[in-house]
RNA sequence: GGAGGGGUUGUCUAGACUGGUUAGGAUACCUGCCUUACACGCAGGUGGUCAUGGGUUCGAAUCCCAUCCCCUCCA
C-alpha cells in the first residue's frame, strides 16, 4: 500500500495552516462551565511579558514555549484550563527605551507627548513579541489580551490603592530613600543590584577641637558629603580610639564642630576604624543617623546637585563638587593618602548609575507587619522546583523597611489623590473609575477636611510592580464578576523567571494577600535564564544576544520547542545556541519518516483495547507495549511536575533507540507479509498503538507536528482535544527483554560488518544473509529475529 | 561577610536524595553503508584519574570532612 504521508520530511510551513485551523476551531478558547469550580478550572497567572528593547530574549521565548506546555498538560489531564495572556506596559524601562529612541528627556518634553512617545514606542516592541508568542504556538487566549497600561486594569490598580489607603495600609512619608539620579525617582530595595567599582578611600586629617594640634585620620569614600557630616563614629571596642569618645572635630574646609561617638557599626579593620557619618552616604549612614538621633542635613537636590548647605560648594553637580572639594583638602594638606579599593556600591538595576540616598516625599505600603504571613504562606507553596523557594525565603529574611511605591516618572498608573490647596490634606476619589490628577480636575468639589474648593493633583506615578502584582485578581476579575472570581482565584499556578522572585512573586503575595486575605496560587514554577552557548549571561553590551525570531522561522516552532524542552532542566539556566535548536530538528524528521512509514499500513478495525488482553499478539509486540507503559508512566511522572526535559527525552529515546531501531526493524517483515493475517495485524495494530500514544505523549511538547500526523493518521478530532493515555500493564513480563534483544541485535550488526561478502569484497551490508544462532532466552522473538537480520540455517 | 547552586570525555548533559556489574545519552570527530519510513538516515568506532585531597564502606561520581574554581542571591 502507497503511503498517505509521500513527503519525506517535516515541513514546518505547515504550522501556520495548523495556526489558522486552531483558530478558527476555536481550539483553546475559555468558558466556564456550570460545574466548574476552583479546582476543575486550571488557572495559569501567565505573566504579562514586558516589551523592553529588541530583539525579544530567546529565553524569554523558551520561557513562554514552556508555559504553554503546562496549559497544554492541563488540558490533556482534563482541565478546563484559563491561560490569558498580557503585556506589562508599565514603568520604568520603557521611558529609558524611549528616551534612547527618539533621544529625549522624559522631563523636556511636554507630559502628554511623552506619553504618546511610550505608546508608539510600546505598540512596536508588543508586536513583536505577540508575533513570537503566536508563531510559537502559544494556546493562551490571544483575542482577549490585555495591557497593564489599559484604562480596565489601571482602574483596577488604583482601586487597590484607595481601598488600601481606606484600611490604612498606605501612607505618606518624607524619608530618606534610594533615589535614582538617572532616572529621576525614588526607587525600592528590590530595583537595587550591588557591583564591585573602583573608588578612592581618602584618607583625611581632622583636628580635636579645643586641642593644640591634636588630629585623627578620618577615611572616607565620600568626602564630598563633608558638609552634611553629622558625627564621627569609632567602635566601641577600638582601643586606639576610645579616649576620644565625648570629644569634637573641626570638619575641615567648614569649620564645624561635630561630635565623636561610638558606634558599632564602625570597623576597626576598615580605613583608619574612623568613619564620618553624613546623611546620606550608604544605607549605614541611614541607621546611624537614626540610632544616634542626628539631625539630618539635605545634601543633595532630585537633580543631584548640591544644596545651599554646602557652602562655597553648593549648586554643583555631586561630580564637580567631589574634584572640588578634594583639591581643595589636598591643596590644604589635609589628606594623608589615598587608597585604590573596590568598594560595593548599590546601582539603579534599570540605568545603571549609582543610587543616592535622599530625602524626599514618597507613599509607602506597610508590608513588614505582613512578613510573619507571608513566611507561613511561602511554607506552604509548592515550588517547581523546590530549590528555588531559597530566594524567597532569603527575600522575606532581609525586608526592613515599608515599600515605597511612588515613582517620579510619568509612565505609569496615576496615584489617585488631589491635595487641598488650603489644609494640604490629601483626598481620594471614589475606586471605578481611572484619574489622572496630573492633568483632570478632581470628582469632588470640596476638601474633605477643611471644606476649600482648590486641589493640585498628584504627579507622581506607581511603581510598575503596583500594577503586576495584581495579575490572579485582574484576570479572575475581581471586583467585576463575583461568580467568576469566586471560581478562578486563588490561580493554580504561577510560572516566572528566577530573577522576579524577591519583585513579582513577593509583591503579588503580598498585595493578594491583603486584598483577599487568601495566597493568590498554591503552585510557583520557576524557569531558569537563558545564557549563551559558553553558560554566559546574554547582554547587548556582550554582544551575544540571540534573536529568536529568525530561529524560529528558520527551524520551525516544534524545533524550537523540542529544544527548549529536551535542553533545558527545570528551574536551570541553559545554553542557547543555533546548533543546539538545530539538533533537535532531527528528532521532528525522525518522527515525520515513522509516520510516514506508519501511514501505509491501515489501522486493522478488529482489534481494540480490551483484545489485548487476549493472547492475540505476538511476542515481539507484547514486548514493545511494555516497553511503551514504561514510557507512560515516565512521561506522566514528567509532565505532573512540569519538567518537560523528562518526557522530551524519554520519548525521543523511547520513539528513536527502542522503537524504531528495533520493534519496527524487527516486524517489517510480518507488516508486509499478506499472506499470515494474523501475524501482519498484530504487527500492525501495534504499530500504531505506539506511534499514536507516542503523538499523544509529545503533543504539549510538539503541538504542530503531532496534530498533523494525528489528523492524517487517526482522526479528524484534534490530538489536542484528546487526553493522555493510561498504561494498563498487561504484558509488564516482557520489559525484561529489552536489553538482550538490543544486546542481541547490535552483536549481529557488529558481526556483519566484520565479516567479508565473498562476491564483492566488501563488509556485509545489513541485507546480507548470514547464520547466527539466536539464544535461548530469545526464543520467543527468534522468527522476527530471523527475518530481521536475514538469518539462515 | 552570609545563603544557595554547580564543577562528569573536544563541547553540552543524565545519573547523586535512595552507594553496587562495563558512568548512560546528545553533539562533534573517524570508518563503512542509499538496507522496501528516514543520508535530516543506518551500523560500528575513538574519546572520561566523574575538580583536588582525605575519610566512611567489602564497594563511592553518589555519603562525610577539607581545599580550589565557577555561577546566583542577600548584607
Amino acid at each position: 500500500m502507497e503511503p498517505i504521508i509521500s513527503s519525506k520530511s517535516w515541513n514546518h510551513e505547515i504550522e501556520s495552516q495548523l495556526l489558522k485551523s486552531w483558530d478558527s476551531e476555536n481550539l483553546y478558547s475559555f468558558t466556564l462551565k456550570n460545574n466548574d469550580n476552583v479546582d476543575s478550572v486550571f488557572v495559569i497567572d501567565t505573566p504579562p511579558p514586558y516589551p523592553s528593547g529588541k530583539p525579544w530574549h530567546i529565553g524569554a521565548a523558551a520561557h513562554y514555549a514552556q508555559i504553554d506546555m503546562i496549559a497544554r498538560t492541563a488540558r490533556m489531564n482534563g482541565h478546563n484550563v484559563m491561560f490569558p495572556i498580557g503585556i506589562d506596559r508599565n514603568g520604568l524601562p520603557v521611558e529609558i527605551y524611549t528616551e534612547k529612541k527618539y533621544k529625549v528627556r522624559m522631563r523636556q518634553v511636554p507630559r502628554e507627548k511623552f506619553l504618546e512617545l511610550c505608546k508608539t514606542a510600546l505598540d512596536d516592541l508588543e508586536n513583536d513579541m505577540i508575533e513570537i508568542m503566536r508563531n510559537l504556538g502559544l494556546s493562551c487566549n490571544f483575542k482577549e489580551y490585555y495591557r497593564t497600561d489599559s484604562i480596565r486594569f489601571r482602574t483596577l490598580t488604583q482601586k487597590t490603592f484607595i481601598d488600601l489607603w481606606n484600611e490604612g495600609l498606605i501612607y505618606i512619608s518624607n524619608r530618606p530613600n534610594n533615589y535614582c539620579i538617572d532616572c529621576g525617582t525614588t526607587i525600592s530595595d528590590a530595583e537595587i543590584i550591588y557591583d564591585d567599582l573602583p573608588t578612592n578611600l581618602i584618607y583625611m586629617f581632622f583636628n580635636i577641637a579645643n586641642t593644640n594640634d591634636d588630629k585623627i585620620v578620618v577615611a572616607s569614600t565620600r568626602p564630598e558629603l563633608l558638609y552634611a557630616c553629622q558625627a564621627i563614629i569609632i567602635n566601641p571596642k577600638d582601643q586606639r580610639y576610645s579616649h576620644l569618645i565625648g570629644k569634637e572635630v573641626v570638619l575641615p574646609l567648614f569649620n564645624r564642630n561635630v561630635p565623636i561617638l561610638a558606634h558599632h557599626s564602625a570597623k576597626p579593620g576598615f580605613g583608619s576604624g574612623v568613619v564620618m557619618v553624613c546623611s546620606y552616604g550608604d544605607h549605614n549612614d541611614v541607621q546611624v543617623f537614626r540610632e544616634l538621633n542626628l539631625k539630618e542635613i539635605v545634601s543633595i537636590d532630585e537633580n543631584g546637585y548640591t544644596t545651599s548647605s554646602a557652602g562655597n560648594y553648593r549648586n554643583l553637580k555631586l561630580k564637580h563638587a567631589r574634584q572640588k572639594i578634594i583639591d581643595d583638602l589636598r591643596s590644604e594638606g589635609i589628606i594623608e593618602r589615598e587608597e585604590k579599593i573596590m568598594h560595593r556600591t548599590p546601582i539603579c538595576e534599570r540605568s545603571k548609575t549609582e543610587i543616592e540616598i535622599i530625602p524626599l516625599q514618597d507613599y509607602y505600603l506597610k508590608q513588614l507587619e505582613y512578613l510573619p504571613i507571608l513566611k507561613e504562606f511561602s511554607n506552604k507553596l509548592n515550588f517547581y522546583p523546590p530549590i528555588h523557594k531559597q530566594t524567597l525565603k532569603n527575600w522575606l529574611n532581609s525586608v526592613t523597611i515599608d515599600w515605597p511605591i511612588s515613582r517620579r516618572r510619568f509612565y505609569g498608573t496615576e496615584i489617585p489623590i488631589w491635595f487641598c490647596q488650603n489644609c494640604k490634606s490629601p483626598n481620594l476619589p471614589k475606586s471605578g473609575k481611572y484619574y489622572q490628577p496630573w492633568k483632570e480636575k478632581p470628582p469632588f468639589d470640596i476638601c474633605a477636611s477643611c471644606g476649600f474648593n482648590e486641589f493640585v493633583g498628584e504627579e507622581k506615578t506607581f511603581d510598575t510592580w503596583m500594577d503586576s502584582s495584581i495579575t490572579p485578581l485582574f484576570i479572575s476579575k475581581f471586583s467585576q464578576g463575583p461568580e467568576f472570581y469566586r471560581r478562578t482565584y486563588p490561580a493554580t499556578i504561577r510560572p516566572q523567571a528566577k530573577d522576579i522572585i524577591r519583585t513579582w512573586l513577593y509583591y503579588t503575595m503580598l498585595r493578594c494577600y491583603q486584598l483577599t486575605g487568601k495566597l493568590a496560587w498554591p503552585n510557583v514554577w520557576i524557569m531558569g535564564f537563558g545564557v549563551d552557548e559558553k553558560g554566559k549571561k546574554m547582554s547587548k553590551s556582550k554582544g551575544n544576544v540571540v534573536d529568536p525570531f529568525p530561529l524560529i522561522q528558520k527551524y520551525g516552532a516544534d524545533t524550537f520547542r523540542f529544544w527548549s524542552a529536551s535542553e533545558t532542566n527545570l528551574g536551570q539556566d541553559f545554553r542557547c545556541s543555533e546548533q543546539s535548536i538545530s539538533n533537535s530538528q532531527k528528532f521532528l524528521s525522525k518522527l515525520w519518516n515513522l509516520g510516514r512509514f506508519l501511514s501505509s499500513f491501515e489501522i486493522p478495525k478488529e482489534f481494540s483495547t480490551e483484545s489485548l488482553k487476549n493472547n492475540n499478539l505476538l511476542h515481539t509486540d507484547k514486548w514493545i507495549l511494555a516497553e511503551l507503559d514504561k514510557l507512560i508512566n515516565t512521561c506522566i511522572k514528567g509532565y505532573n511536575s512540569y519538567n518537560f526535559f523528562i518526557p522530551a527525552t524519554s520519548i525521543r529515546d523511547f520513539t528513536w533507540n527502542v522503537f524504531a531501531s528495533h520493534y519496527v526493524e524487527m516486524i517489517k517483515g510480518r507488516a508486509y507479509d499478506n499472506e499470515n493475517k494474523n501475524s501482519q495485524i498484530s504487527s500492525i495494530y501495534t504499530l500504531h498503538r505506539c506511534f499514536s500514544i507516542i503523538l499523544l505523549l509529545a503533543a504539549p511538547i510538539c503541538p504542530f507536528i503531532t496534530e498533523k500526523l494525528w489528523k492524517t493518521l487517526y482522526s479528524s478530532d484534534s490530538i489536542h482535544n484528546q487526553k493522555f493515555p493510561k498504561t494498563n500493564d498487561f504484558f509488564k513480563d516482557f520489559e525484561k527483554y529489552t536489553e538482550k534483544i538490543v544486546e542481541f541485535n547490535s552483536f549481529v550488526w557488529n558481526k556483519k560488518k566484520n565479516s567479508i561478502n565473498p562476491n564483492t569484497g566488501k563488509a556485509l551490508s545489513l541485507k546480507d544473509a548470514t547464520s547466527i544462532n539466536v539464544p535461548s532466552e530469545l526464543n520467543e522473538f527468534e522468527q522476527d529475529l530471523k527475518t530481521m537480520h536475514n538469518i539462515i540455517g
